[in-house]
DNA sequence: CTCCTTTGTTTCATAATACGAAACTAAATT
DNA sequence: AATTTAGTTTCGTATTATGAAACAAAGGAG
């Protein structure tokens, strides 16, 4: 059993708003069933959140929706995230250069975030892939291109802390499987995933040689096996391998060198703020 | 004074979460002094937020910061916004052709909130603004091409309860003036702001004539003065209103013809929430 | 090295707060 | 007109969040 929450409106308060940014909109009766409220604690909860900012009640339909406030709140973390904007240039090169989706995720645990997607605009089909969202380290192309760069006794961490599940009949569930497929990538210097993570499916990944630390970040491309075929990932290996070497000269330079853009960048962003909060006092 | 908040811990909670994003990360006691809490309280609400994963403790410096779980509910309400990937390919393709940052926002309120931007890579100084995050309707660009396809008694409202401020020194802040803008602003089919929200800053903005409803949505270009001047303008005019016409097309197109489309996107997507929410079960 | 300051964590009695049953209103539905 | 359902408000009560105080641990100063 893990122990439960200290606050227990939180998971209430934060259940509610994840409930609406999933539905899009809901009664009062929706939400109360959905997670179990008793309808008044619904009420009071939604109208915390409307207070708040976070929810709002449509003038029409009565029902509750929520507003863009998270969404303010999730650039203001994104927009400290450096590597972000350093790196997007390069992955935007490669999808113009591919004609196919880039994505870009950080480690945390056993798990990648996705951090970063360059969506290209030409192919109707479009990946179904979130910022924020997460996928397993061991069944993922970026989870593997950046297993493939850790000390052995990590890789059986994360192996062994990982629910390892058969999501597709490709997906890798032997350790000594996972092991020799590690090997193959440190060789090749990519990752590939072969429907591993979802039928029909193909992704090419990389991680990036940072100055300081191991293993952090990665970026793949994906696509339907449709267009994916093994002439084609040569093609798009070497692309990746291309891509990875700008990144990692770029990183390079970026620790020694102007370290002053970015934070000359950093300070437009505070008088930015700070314009706001005037104009927020003003009130 | 404005009735107070209906869960007093739910303020305390979303003014932690905030105060993360913005600092980055913080110790317990900047927190505790930033939000008037005390040291025992701030502690709890942290716990709490650790607890559902919106926040962490870096295992290093021991200072709590903000996860990406907030990024990825941003973008689960994100995901339900049909209109910002609709209008998205034709405002990526104004952003090559001019080479400047396209903004892409909805009315609310008295207020205009970014919904999307594509950013010019090749210009070394960026815009600051943030999706999600909101300008005044009677001050900005944006504001006032959709202010433009107004009834008057609107306009008079959005006026009156807006808190108009000498933002810069081009600022309109006299309703008389604001008013003749408008008129322009009909005769021209595009509007202006001219250093009126952020010096050296000016934008060429115009709303989109939607098939139900009146102006809740506008796109702009904004750049430096610098590279604004009239003859540019001019330019920039003649490639703003073509999109205004390209999406227009399309948005007449998609309410008629293939919301199918639409529906399958959705589909795919439901069924890519399945498989995680199974995957986040089989714990 | 020791003392002192600062920060983070835990405990606990108490006050305040969130809780939910019930009553009520207003639409829909039959 | 009668019945059901959704949404809102009230209020006594039990639970829960609260913060003072004690404690632990990690720097900093002398």
């Amino acid at each position: 059993m893990e122990q439960k929450n200290p606050i227990q409106v939180a998971g209430r308060l934060f259940g509610v708003l994840e409930f609406l940014a999933d539905a899009g909109s809901a009664g009062l009766m929706e939400v109360s069933v959905a997670l179990d409220l008793n309808k008044t604690t619904a009420h009071r909860v939604l109208n915390s959140l409307i207070y708040m900012g976070y929810a709002r009640q449509n003038a029409v339909s009565g029902r509750y929706e929520p507003t863009f406030k998270v969404v303010d709140i999730a650039n203001r973390i994104m927009g400290r995230v450096d590597i972000v904007q350093t790196v997007r240039p390069y992955l935007r090169k490669l999808m113009e250069a591919t004609g196919e989706t880039v994505h870009f995720v950080e480690r945390d645990g056993n798990d990648a975030v996705y951090i970063d997607k360059v969506e290209s605009m030409s192919n109707g089909i479009q990946m179904v892939s979130r910022i924020g969202s997460r996928i397993p380290l061991y069944c993922s192309g970026v989870g593997k291109a950046m297993a493939a760069e850790m000390d052995d006794w990590e890789i059986e961490e994360i192996w062994n802390n990982s629910k390892i599940l058969r999501l597709t009949p490709h997906t890798i569930t032997d350790r000594n499987d996972f092991k020799r497929e590690l090997e193959e990538i440190r060789k090749r210097g990519y990752a590939l995933d072969d429907e591993e993570n979802e039928s029909g499916v193909r992704c090419i990944a990389c991680s990036l040689r940072e100055p300081l630390g191991s293993a952090r970040h990665a970026f793949s491309i994906s696509a339907p096996v449709s267009r994916m075929d093994n002439g084609r990932l040569r093609e798009l290996a070497a692309s990746v391998l291309k891509v990875r070497e700008e990144i990692t000269r770029k990183l390079r330079a970026s620790v020694a060198g102007p370290e002053t853009v970015r934070k000359e960048m950093r300070y437009m962003h505070e008088q930015h703020e700070h314009r706001e909060k005037c104009r927020l006092d003003a009130r």
